[in-house]
DNA sequence: ATTTAGCACTCAAAACATGAGAGTGCTAAC
DNA sequence: GTTAGCACTCTCATGTTTTGAGTGCTAAAT
C-alpha cells in the first residue's frame, strides 16, 4: 500500500527526525541527495504518508515528525540487521580474570549500555526463586550476634544478621544449622518457609529443647522478602534529550524511576527475545511518551531477568537494537558457563 | 554589633523565607503580630542587616532574602536546641525481631530521612578497612566454578565467585583455605594482600605444589576493589524544591550525583559531630547554591560512615538538624550494639 | 500523468512594548 | 526613634509585531 518512494522518503525523515529531534520539512529533504525530488514533489508524497497515519505535524505548518505508527513501521521493516559493532566483548572484559561478582557485573553492563546510547538502561536481576539451596551456615559474631548465610547452587549468597534468641547455646546452634542443612540442601527458595514448617519444626522438637519458640524466628530469617533487585545506569542521561527540557516531565519520570515495584512489573512480563515498546504501545502513563526496549537473559535452566532502555519515542533503534541483542547474548552465555545446574 | 530588634527580623525573614521560597518584604513583615513595627522601621532594619551583609536583594526593589553569611549566622545562633519527634525509632523499628541486614537498614534509614524532610539523602556505608578477617571459606559449585566468601568481625558478607584454575583439586583447595584462615583470622582487610605476599605464598610453596601461579589470583580474588558503598534517598524529591525549576540545574545536579566517588570524597572529610556547609561553602561546584549537612555514626571501635542531607541553601535546618542529630545517634547506638568487636 | 515552480497562507518563536504590582529609599512629619 | 507618604525601580504577566520555516494548492512544464 505504500510506494517504494514513500518507504524510502519515510526512512529519510525517521532517520533524520531521530538525528536531530527537529521535525523535518521538504526543503530539507530534497536537498539529500538520496531524495532526487524537488521539494513539491516531496510534500506531496509527505501529505500521503500522514494521511496513512505514518507521519504527523506538531502544527499546521510545520515540517513533519513521525508518528508511533510510524516508528513501529520503521522498527518492524525498515531496519536491516545491523551488526552494532562497539560494545561488544563487555562481559568478557568484566571477567576474563576468571573472578566475577555477579552484582558488580550487571551494574557495570547496565552503565556500559547506557554510556554507549546515552539512554537510560535497567537491569533486572534474576529471579531467584528456583534456585536451590546448597550451604547454609551460621557463624557466632559474639556471645549475643551471629550472621546466617546461605549460598545458593548459582553461586549467589544472602547473608542476614540477628541477635542470638536467649537460651540458645553454642551447641543447640550448631544442631540447627545441621538440620537446616540436612533438609534444605538442594530445596528451591521459595520452598523454605513450607519446609522449615513441615520438616525442620518436627526435628528441633525432637533433638532440640526450648528452641520451639524460636521457629517463627528461624523462618523470618530464612525468608527472602524482594526476590529481584534493579540495576540502573545513566538515569541522568535522559536529561540531555531534547524532549526533557520541561521540569515537569523530568519530574514525572524520577518519580517513577523510584516505584520499582512498578519497574519490576514493566520488565518483568517480557518474554523471549527483544521487544520493543513505542509510545503508547506502553501502558504505564508516565512512559507513554517514551520507548522501551527490553530483552532478556537467561541463567543456566530457565531463569532469566530482563535488560531494558528507556529512551525518547525518537531512538536510534538500529544502534539500540543491534546492541542489546548482543548484550543480552553476551550475558547469557557469560553466565551459563559459570552457573551449572549441577548441585 | 547586632541590635535585638535585628536579630528578630532576621531571624523572621529566613524563617519566612525558608517556608515560602519568596522574597519577603517590609510590608508583609511589618503585619506579623511577632513585629510590632511599621514597615517602614523595619524597612530600615532592613537595610542596615543588608549592609551588614546578612540579607541580600535580588533586585533593586524586590524583597530581601537571607544571604549565605545570613544562614550561617541563622544556623549557629539563632535556632535553639529543638527536637524534632517524627523519626525517631526509625532504626530500632527497623530490627526489633532481632533480624537485620545492614544495607537494608541503612537503605531504610536513607529513605526514610529524605521522605522526613523532602531533601535528598545519601548514606555513606561504613569504612571496612579495619575490620578483621572472621572466618574465609570457599565453596565448590560444579567442576569449574566456585564462590569465596570472606565474613568480617563486623559481621559484613564479602563474596566473590570464580573459576577455578585449570589443575586445582578439591583438596587443594582444602589446604588453601586452611592456609588462609590460620594466616588472615583476625587480620585488617587492608593488610590482607600483604599478608598473601609475605606468609600465605611460602606456605603455598612447601605444602601444596602447581599453585604459585595461582598466587596472583588469590591475591586478586581477596583484594577489595571499592571499600565504600553509597547509598541514596529520595533522588527526586530535590525536584520539588522550586529553586530547580531550571533543566540545567536539574542536570548539574544529577550528573554530580552519578559521579560516586566525587560524592564519597565530599562525605568522607566530614569529622565527628554534625556539619553543616551552606552555599560557597562547599567545594564542589555543583552544589554551591545548596547546603549540605553531613552526621557521622560510628560502629564499635572507630570505623565510621556518614549521613548526609542536599538540600536548597533555604533549608529547613530547625528540622533537619534535630532529625540527623537522632537519626546519627540512633544508627550509631544500634550498630554498636550488635557489632561488638571481640573476634 | 508526473513533476515542479510559484505564491498565498499559517503558525511558533522571538523580539518588543505596556501596565500592574510589589517593594524600596528617602524625606518630612509625628 | 518611629512612621506616613510618595517617587522611583524592577519583575512579571500580558499583548503585539515580526520573522522564518513550512505547508497546500494551482498552474505550468516535462
Amino acid at each position: 500500500m505504500l510506494t517504494d518512494r514513500q518507504l524510502m522518503i519515510l526512512q529519510v525523515i525517521i532517520d533524520d527526525f531521530i538525528e536531530s529531534a527537529k521535525p523535518v520539512g521538504s526543503r530539507a529533504l530534497s536537498k539529500k541527495d538520496t531524495l532526487p525530488y524537488s521539494a513539491a514533489t516531496i510534500r506531496n508524497e509527505m501529505a500521503d504518508l500522514e494521511e496513512s497515519g505514518f507521519l504527523e505535524k506538531t502544527h499546521t505548518s510545520s515540517g513533519r515528525v513521525p508518528s508511533e505508527k510510524g516508528y513501529r513501521y520503521y522498527v518492524d521493516h525498515l531496519i536491516g540487521p545491523e551488526i552494532y559493532q562497539h560494545g561488544l566483548g563487555i562481559i568478557e572484559r568484566l571477567t576474563n580474570n576468571g573472578i566475577y561478582e555477579f552484582e558488580q557485573i550487571v551494574q557495570t553492563a547496565a552503565e556500559a549500555l547506557s554510556k554507549l546510547t546515552n539512554y537510560t538502561s535497567i537491569i533486572l536481576g534474576p529471579e531467584m526463586f528456583e534456585a536451590t539451596v546448597k550451604q547454609i551456615q551460621v557463624l557466632a559474631l559474639s556471645d549475643q550476634s551471629a550472621v546466617a548465610i546461605l549460598v545458593t547452587n548459582t553461586g549467589h549468597v544472602e547473608h542476614r544478621s540477628f541477635t542470638l534468641p536467649k537460651g540458645v547455646s553454642s551447641s543447640d546452634l550448631e544442631k540447627l544449622v545441621n538440620i537446616l542443612n540436612d533438609r534444605l540442601h538442594g530445596i528451591p527458595l521459595y520452598r523454605i518457609p513450607e519446609v522449615i514448617q513441615n520438616e525442620v519444626a518436627s526435628l528441633m522438637m525432637k533433638y532440640m529443647n526450648g528452641l520451639d519458640s524460636s521457629l517463627n524466628w528461624i523462618r523470618t530469617l530464612f525468608t527472602q522478602e524482594q526476590a529481584v533487585k534493579l540495576y540502573f545506569g545513566g538515569k541522568a542521561n535522559i536529561l540531555m534529550q531534547p524532549e526533557f527540557n520541561d521540569v515537569d516531565r523530568i519530574r514525572s519520570f524520577y518519580s517513577l524511576m523510584e516505584r520499582e515495584d512498578e519497574i519490576v512489573n514493566l520488565l518483568k512480563n517480557s518474554n523471549q527475545g527483544i521487544k520493543v515498546s513505542i509510545g503508547h504501545e506502553n501502558e504505564v502513563e508516565e512512559i507513554k511518551d517514551l520507548s522501551l526496549i527490553t530483552a532478556s537473559y537467561h541463567i543456566g535452566g530457565g531463569q532469566m531477568g530482563t535488560i531494558a532502555l528507556i529512551g525518547p519515542t525518537r531512538m536510534e533503534y538500529k544502534k539500540v537494537l543491534s546492541l542489546m541483542e548482543s548484550i543480552s547474548r553476551e550475558m547469557t552465555g557469560a553466565m551459563g558457563k559459570w552457573y551449572s545446574d549441577k548441585s
